[in-house]
DNA sequence: CACGTATGTAAGTGAACAGTCACTTCCTTA
DNA sequence: TAAGGAAGTGACTGTTCACTTACATACGTG
């Protein structure tokens, strides 16, 4: 065993979690039918016959990437409720909402949301999407004691966004885009606005 | 000119409008990057060469049926809002609501949509989101006169639906399944409960 | 009826892609 | 230090697919 830097390999776990983000970043720009295994290796720097040794099939990878995806998001909204801990359900919820946006500003993990629900006719994309689902929508409802009526609109509203960041609404000046995407302060990524607190 | 039924060939128009609902169920089966040319064109009952011809390329009939869905979305609502034509905003947006509930019984228009929004990174589609979204938000505000908050939650409650029918969460007998799907009646096609008006 | 045009097909083309395989290089440990 | 196993590569394979093209058949019209 060499526990030191001195390593030119890594072991195939180490390799493994290392592809993931990649992965995650490349998937959620072209979905999964529209992205080659190839662009994944490329972002992580290996061979594409490497990367179907490491996860098999490329749908056993999508799914990993999937479950990585609904991982930090569940990690993010778990960090934005603990500061209110305690508080008034609408004030956990407006937590964690904030933890939302301020995760989606870079559009990965959404735009990987969007492209898994259109793969999941195949049933292991389906399949994880509803143990993330579950996940979320469990750990919402843990944390804010919010009426099941509150963490519906929670989780519709971030449906909402889903469709405001894929077809860029927020960048139509136009009444209708307007009524879609009022009042959701998202993107334009670490702009910080006079007068609005920030996450310390 | 020959306007009689004895002709063995459709014009190209005829072929065209024929050809979009076929292709719009089996995009919104598989999406548009998994789903082959060939596939529309069995569906049609012509050949996969002539699909192409008729279209150009795979992309314009993509973006075609998109709007062909839109188009229908557009119709639903529309009729759907004519029966309480003058009502109260929240009175309008309910039959609208249950028009679409009713128009999406068959999955098609649904999916057709989250399968669009996957491939929103090739620029003509997502400006054919951006016209269906258009007319259909402009629709809603100008049949319900409802606030646009009003409206806007609307769409957002249309969102969550999308997540509902593709990930099937309607299926599964949990808890976090039952937030995310209460108070939303769809599916279970054609199924009347008794004590509910129906459009007669 | 003959000629030009539009409808439609079937075979073909070249590129792209998921997964395989033989092989090399590195690492650990007995 | 030798040996076996693990990490990693690069070329290969068979298939699928969007699009093209050469050709055939039907249609309208002078």
């Amino acid at each position: 065993m060499n526990t030191s830097s001195t390593r030119l390999r890594s072991t195939a776990d180490e390799r493994r979690t290392g592809v993931l983000p990649q992965a995650l970043r490349v998937f959620a720009k072209t979905g999964y039918h529209a992205t080659p295994v190839s662009d994944v290796a490329t972002a992580a720097g290996i061979s594409q016959g490497y990367v179907i040794r490491l996860f098999g099939t490329k749908l056993e990878l999508f799914v990993a990437v999937v479950d990585a995806c609904f991982e930090r998001i569940a990690e993010a909204l778990d960090a934005g409720s603990e500061h209110v801990r305690g508080g008034e359900p609408q004030e956990v919820l407006d937590a964690m909402s904030d933890a939302y946006v301020e995760l989606i500003a870079d559009r990965d993990l959404l735009m990987l949301q969007v492209h898994a629900q259109s793969a999941a006719d195949i049933a292991e994309v389906r399949d994880a999407i509803r143990r993330g689902m579950a996940r979320v929508t469990q750990l919402v409802s843990d944390r804010s004691h919010a009426a099941p009526e509150q963490v519906q609109r929670f989780i519709a509203y971030g449906q909402l966004c889903h469709l405001i960041v894929t077809a860029e609404l927020d960048q139509i000046d136009r009444p209708w885009a307007r009524t879609l995407t009022q009042g959701i302060r998202h993107l334009e990524p670490l702009t910080t606005k006079a007068g609005e607190e920030v996450k310390s």
